[in-house]
RNA sequence: GGUCCCAUCGUCUAGCGGUUCAGGACACCGGCCUCUCACGCCGGUAACAGGGGUUCAAAUCCCCUUGGGAUCACCA
């Protein structure tokens, strides 16, 4: 067996989308999974819509999901002298020919098949006149009349076309570009590309691609067409399904890993499993186990599989990813250890990184605003004196590990007769200036006594002056 | 409209003729835990599109209907 070779070949007129981002994953962990290569290969062939702000967008997404190629990226723009020479051996041999007809003659062919109920399509004018290159011609391809083409998918099965279907479809263009269809068979031949995973949207251009391997006698590769996926309307995911490009995601505070578990398991499955480790992606993945049916992307379940995700990553993983939110809020540390200690507290409440974020504001922020409604609710003059006196012990304290606090915590419920619950609130809002946050030992062992201090500090101020 | 693909809970899916009055996950609804919010744990609601066959036996195989999607360019 050849060594198994994917591809991913996306056209660069718009950042990556999903449906694109899918395809480009499953043909890389095919690739890593067979121990194959995987090759990036640009196509760019309408020069009019091609850009080169999308080729960065595209590569900045694929690097933001760690999917890395091994071979290219090709640009299609510079091969044409690859795509003339197989013009030409095509020509040659009788498979293909020049055609002049006009594009207003070819809608006029259109039209009056369409009055008789008969197909639309190109009608042959040209197709015996054996006329030269010139540079109003195009060049269009010889499909049989008769007999039918055959694919063998390895994920919809057996699919077969008539092809009285196909029409004389064009290879080369007047100003001398490569249409998709020619232009990728040359490619996946002349990079031996042994295995084609793409959308199923292919399937239709398909045949036409198969008669131009046999008529440039080439071995065939290994089609499997993946199912769509659909936006929640189950169309197509389009822009109008809000983010839809990949970067998108990653601005909304989804980690890598996470996105390309999703993908994944939308279409694919290895038994009941749901979370997935990139390495155990690349272990399990494979070809039998993609199913046939579109899948529609539900955003609620990317970001509870997100949330896993940042539960099961260390802090030291994490803190990476989230410091582009943390410092797009003005926040910076340089201390790690800090860092990552508030990282620990609120990994288990976050869905996403700016989730994370958002809730870190009261250990970045060097002024905390005590929230009006809670300051009112919960910095009474009944827990005055408790607070005074907790500020005092934990002065006091040696060491200020969680196990410290809990005993000083005991010792000032005794000794004012509340309960946990009626101090705890007070407190956490004069550390946090609100009511919701992690457990009140954890933040205090993170933001360190010097920070609890100050804090109680100002909640205790607060309750004296109102 | 032609051609092609698809069809299990709201969603993603397991199921590859019998061990399934269909299992898991997300979401949803209860309860427990609890210093708040979460996490976690326990429990619940919820699906084989319809109709014909084949077979001792069908969610699983075949056909039709219906529904959804894709595609019909000198775009990719």
């Amino acid at each position: 067996m050849a060594p198994v070779r994917t591809r991913f070949a996306p056209s660069p007129t718009g950042y990556l989308h999903v449906g694109g981002a899918r395809t480009a994953l499953f043909n890389w962990l095919y690739a890593r999974h067979t121990g194959g290569k995987f090759i990036l290969r640009i196509e760019d062939t309408d020069a009019a819509r091609s850009t080169d702000q999308s080729v960065q967008a595209i590569f900045e997404a694929l690097k933001w999901l760690d999917i890395d190629w091994d071979e290219g990226p090709f640009y299609q723009s510079q091969r044409l002298d690859i795509y003339n020479a197989h013009i030409d051996r095509l020509v040659a041999a009788g498979h293909a020919y020049h055609c002049t007809c006009t594009p207003e003659q070819i809608e006029a062919m259109r039209e009056k098949a369409r009055a008789t109920g008969a197909k639309p399509r190109y009608d042959g004018t040209c197709r015996e006149k054996k006329l030269g290159p010139s540079s109003d011609a195009v060049v269009r391809f010889k499909s049989p009349t008769m007999g039918s083409t055959l694919i063998e998918d390895v994920v919809k099965g057996h699919i077969v076309f008539s092809n009285d279907e196909l029409d004389d479809f064009v290879l080369r263009r007047t100003d001398g570009m490569p249409t998709y269809n020619f232009a990728a068979v040359v490619d996946d031949v002349s990079m031996d590309i042994n295995t084609i995973i793409r959308g199923d949207d292919h399937i239709m251009n398909t045949p036409k691609q198969i008669l131009l391997y046999h008529a440039l006698e080439a071995p065939l590769p290994i089609f499997a067409h993946v199912p769509m996926v659909l936006g929640n309307d189950r169309t197509r995911m389009s822009k109008r399904h809000g983010a839809t490009s990949v970067t998108a995601y990653r601005d909304m505070g989804l980690l890598p890993e996470a996105f390309i578990n999703f993908l994944a398991r939308l279409g694919w499955s290895h038994g009941d499993q749901e979370f997935f480790t990139r390495a155990e992606l690349i272990e399990k993945f494979s070809l039998q186990r993609v199913g046939k049916s579109a899948g529609i992307f539900d955003p609620v379940k990317l970001n509870a599989l997100n949330a896993d995700h940042i539960q099961a990553a260390t802090p030291e993983h994490l803190a990476g990813h989230l410091k582009p939110f943390l410092e797009a809020r003005g926040w910076h540390s340089d201390d790690e250890a800090f860092l990552h200690g508030a990282i620990a507290t609120l990994q288990p409440r976050s869905k996403t990184l700016l989730e994370m974020a958002l809730q870190a504001h009261f250990y970045f922020s060097e002024e905390i605003t005590l929230d009006e409604q809670a300051a009112q609710k919960f910095l009474t003059q009944n827990v005055l004196e408790p607070l005074r006196y907790l500020r005092e012990q934990l002065a006091a304290l040696p060491a200020f590990g969680e196990k410290d606090l809990e005993t000083v915590f005991v010792q000032l419920m005794e000794k004012f007769s509340l309960k946990l619950g009626k101090i705890a609130q007070p407190v956490r809002v004069a550390l946090t200036g609100t009511t919701v946050s992690p457990g009140i030992f954890e933040i205090m062992t993170v933001l360190g006594k010097e920070r609890v201090l100050a804090r109680l500090d100002k909640a205790i101020g607060y309750i004296v002056a109102r």
